[in-house]
RNA sequence: UGACCCAUGGUGUAACGGCAGCACAAGAGAUUUUGGUUCUCUCGGUCCAGGUUCGAAUCCUGGUGGGUCAACCA
C-alpha cells in the first residue's frame, strides 16, 4: 500500500478549524513549534470508521506540521480489556497507512506515575480516601441543576489518606470499599468536578500488569497525564470530551505538570449504520452478522474486507472535513471514494450474476474462438485479457425484455446489440418453458463482420452488453452486501422499537456467477470490476475449488435504480 | 429546570467585516464497445429578532432549535 501523504493541493485548499489552532499555536511558538498528537483507543472493542477519522486526523495533523504521532493504548479498566484488541486495532492502524515506529505506549506503563501523582494530591490536601457505597455518592452528587453533598470522609487527614490509600494498593480491602477522590467543588455546576473518583480498587488481571495492582486509576486520571507525560501538545479528541476538560487541566494544575492543549471535534456519523461501541459489539454476539469483520460492519477490518481500500478512507476521513457541530455523512459519499479509487486500479471481468442462455444460430457449432478486451480502460499498463467466445453464451437475465419500454438499450424481439469486446447480435426468437413462461433460450444470429477491431464493428447499436462463453465460464460464489439498515438513522426510534428493528433483511444475498476464464488468477483480497455490474473483492474464504467474492459496491446505475439483481 | 458546546443548499464543509464557494447527492445534456468513467450545465443555503457598521454568514444582545454532562466505563 502507498504512504498516505497530503493532497498536492494542501496549499490551495482553506484550513480546518483544528489546523487553525495549530497554526497559531506554532505562531506563537508554543511549545517551540512542535507538534506531537496521539490516537489513544480503549483495547475494549474493534476500531471502526469514526475511529479512521480520528486516526486520520491525528497522524494527519502531525506529517503536516512535521510532528510525531503516538499510539497509546488507554487500558485503565483491566476487566473490560484484552490483547485480542490491542492485536487488531495495531493491525488496523497499519493498513490504513500509519506508523507509529517506535512510540507505542500503555496508561498502563505509567501506573506508577499516576500513583505518585495521586500522592500529590492527598499531600496537598487535593485527594481523600472514601469510604462510601457506590449507591451513596450517586445519591449525594446531585444532579446537574443541584448541588451535591460533601462526603462525610472529605476531612480525613492527610496521614489517614496517606495510609488508607496505601492500604488500598496492598489489597487490604476488597472491591468498591473505598476509592479514592478529588476534593475539588460538589456544589460545581460541571458534574465532573464534583470530588470525582480517581482510584478505584480492582481485584482483577490486566493484560499487560497481571496482577501487579489491585486499585486502577479512572480514565479521567490516567488520560490527560499520560498525554502529558508524553509531552502531546495538541490532544485532539471528540465532544463529549469537553466538560472533562476543567478537570484534566484541574489535575495538571495541581499536580504541576506539563500541559497539553485538549481540542475536541465531532465525532463521525453515517448514514444506514450505527457507530456505538455496545450496539456494534451485539450485532456481533447477538448473530445479527457473522463477526467484527463482517463486510456488513462499519468497522476497520469489515471495511477492508468488504473490499474498501486504505486510500479511499483516508480521502474519505479529508473530503468530510472536521468541525464542532453535529454532522451525519451520507453513505454515498463513502461509496463515491471507493468507486474513485477502484475505478482506476480495479481490472475489468465479465461475469453474469443472473444468467439467461443465449444461442447464436448462425455460429458453427464446435468452434471456440479468442478474442481480446483491455484489462482496464483507466490504465493500459495493465494490458489485455483473452476471452473465449462461442456459440452458448449467458447474459444477464435482465439485459433482455420480450416488451422492452423505448428507453431500454439491451436486448430484445428484432433489436441489436453489441456484445462487449465480441459480434453484434440480433435476437431473432426466444424459448419459453411452457408451464412456468420463463424464458428459457434467446436465439440470435451474430453479424461476422462486426468484430471488435473490424470496421463494421463500428456500427451504432444502442447497447452493450456483457456475457460469458458456456463451456468456459467459472462458477464462483458472490455474497452481495447491501446496506445493513433500512433507516437512515436506525438510532431515531419510533414508538416501541429498537434500532435493531432497523435492519435490512436483505443486506446479504448470494448468488453463484458465472464469470470468464481469467477470473482464475484471482487472489484474495484483489479487486476487480465486474463490468456493467459493480466492484468485487475475492473473500478469504475462497478455496482453490470455489472462489468467492465480495461486492464492494455496485457501480452507479442511470437506469435501474438499486440492485440489477434479483436472483 | 443548571453549566458548557453548536447553528451556512438535501448532506458535509469553506468564506476570518467587502461578489456565499467546493464536494457528495439530485436533475439535464455531450462523449462512450461498461446505462461505468470523463466533460458541460441546472437545481438549491446563511435559524429568528434586534443592535454595531458605509457594509454582517462573520461582531454584540436576546430568542429558538440541536447536542453534551448526574459509571467505582472510556
Amino acid at each position: 500500500m502507498e504512504e498516505p501523504k497530503i493532497p498536492e493541493e494542501k496549499a490551495a485548499r482553506s484550513l480546518n478549524f483544528l489546523e487553525e489552532i495549530i497554526e497559531e499555536d506554532i505562531r506563537n511558538g508554543v511549545n517551540e513549534g512542535r507538534v506531537h498528537t496521539r490516537f489513544p483507543p480503549e483495547p475494549n472493542g474493534y476500531l471502526h470508521i469514526g475511529h479512521a477519522k480520528s486516526i486520520c486526523l491525528n497522524f494527519g495533523l502531525a506529517r503536516r506540521y512535521n510532528g510525531l504521532t503516538n499510539l497509546r493504548f488507554d487500558d485503565t479498566n483491566p476487566v473490560k480489556e484484552d490483547v485480542e484488541y490491542v492485536d487488531s486495532i495495531m493491525a488496523d492502524v497499519r493498513w490504513l497507512g500509519f506508523d507509529w515506529e517506535d512510540r507505542l505506549f500503555y496508561a498502563s506503563d505509567y501506573f506508577e506515575q499516576i500513583y505518585d501523582y495521586a500522592m500529590v494530591l492527598i499531600r496537598k490536601e487535593k485527594a481523600y480516601v472514601c469510604d462510601m457505597t457506590a449507591e451513596e455518592m450517586s445519591e449525594t452528587r446531585g444532579t446537574p441543576t443541584r448541588p451535591g453533598k460533601e462526603s462525610p470522609f472529605r476531612t480525613r487527614s492527610v496521614e489517614e489518606n496517606i495510609d488508607l490509600f496505601n492500604r488500598m494498593r496492598q489489597g487490604e480491602f476488597p472491591d468498591g470499599s473505598r476509592v479514592l477522590r478529588a476534593k475539588i467543588d460538589m456544589a460545581s455546576p460541571n458534574m465532573h468536578m464534583r470530588d470525582p473518583v480517581l482510584y478505584r480498587i480492582l481485584h482483577a488481571h490486566h493484560h499487560r500488569t497481571g496482577d501487579q495492582w489491585c486499585i486502577y486509576p479512572m480514565y479521567d486520571f490516567a488520560h490527560g497525564q499520560s498525554d502529558s507525560i508524553e509531552k502531546i501538545t495538541h490532544s485532539i479528541c471528540t465532544l463529549e470530551f469537553e466538560v472533562h476538560r476543567p478537570l484534566y487541566e484541574w489535575f495538571i494544575r495541581e499536580i504541576g505538570i506539563y500541559a497539553p492543549r485538549q481540542i475536541e471535534f465531532a465525532r463521525l456519523n453515517v448514514t444506514y449504520t450505527v457507530m456505538s461501541k455496545r450496539k456494534l459489539l451485539e450485532l456481533v454476539q447477538q448473530g445479527y452478522v457473522n463477526g467484527w469483520d463482517d463486510p456488513r460492519m462499519p468497522t476497520i477490518c469489515g471495511l477492508r474486507r468488504r473490499g474498501f481500500t486504505p486510500e479511499s478512507i483516508r480521502n474519505f476521513a479529508e473530503t468530510i472535513g472536521v468541525a464542532k457541530r453535529d454532522n451525519v455523512i451520507d453513505v454515498s459519499l463513502l461509496e463515491f471514494c471507493i468507486r474513485e479509487d477502484l475505478n482506476r486500479k480495479a481490472n475489468r471481468l465479465m461475469a453474469v450474476l443472473d444468467p439467461v442462455k443465449v444461442i447464436l444460430d448462425n455460429y458453427p457449432d464446435d468452434q471456440v474462438e479468442e478474442l481480446e478486451s483491455v484489462s482496464n480502460p483507466e490504465d493500459e499498463s495493465k494490458g489485455k485479457r483473452k476471452l473465449p467466445f462461442s456459440k452458448t453464451l449467458f447474459i444477464e437475465r435482465d439485459d433482455f425484455m420480450e416488451d422492452p419500454p423505448n428507453k431500454f438499450f439491451r436486448l430484445a424481439p428484432g433489436r441489436e446489440v453489441r456484445l462487449k469486446a465480441a459480434y453484434i447480435i440480433r435476437c431473432e426468437s426466444i424459448v419459453k418453458d411452457p408451464a412456468t413462461g420463463k424464458i428459457e433460450e434467446i436465439h440470435c444470429t451474430y453479424d461476422p463482420m462486426t468484430k471488435s477491431g473490424m470496421p463494421d464493428s463500428n456500427r451504432k447499436v444502442k447497447g452493450t452488453l456483457h456475457w460469458v462463453s458456456e463451456q468456459q465460464a467459472v462458477k464462483v460464489e458472490v455474497r452481495l452486501y447491501d446496506r445493513l439498515f433500512v433507516k437512515e438513522n436506525p438510532d431515531d426510534l419510533e414508538e416501541g422499537k429498537t434500532y435493531k428493528d432497523y435492519l435490512n433483511p436483505d443486506s446479504l444475498k448470494v448468488v453463484t456467477a458465472l464469470v470468464e476464464p481469467e477470473v482464475r488468477n484471482a487472489k484474495v483480497s484483489e479487486k476487480y470490476q465486474f463490468e456493467r455490474i459493480g466492484y468485487f473483492t475475492v473473500d478469504a474464504d475462497s478455496t482453490p475449488e470455489k472462489l468467492v467474492f465480495n461486492r464492494v459496491v455496485p457501480l452507479k446505475d442511470s437506469w435501474g435504480k438499486g440492485d440489477k439483481v434479483t436472483g
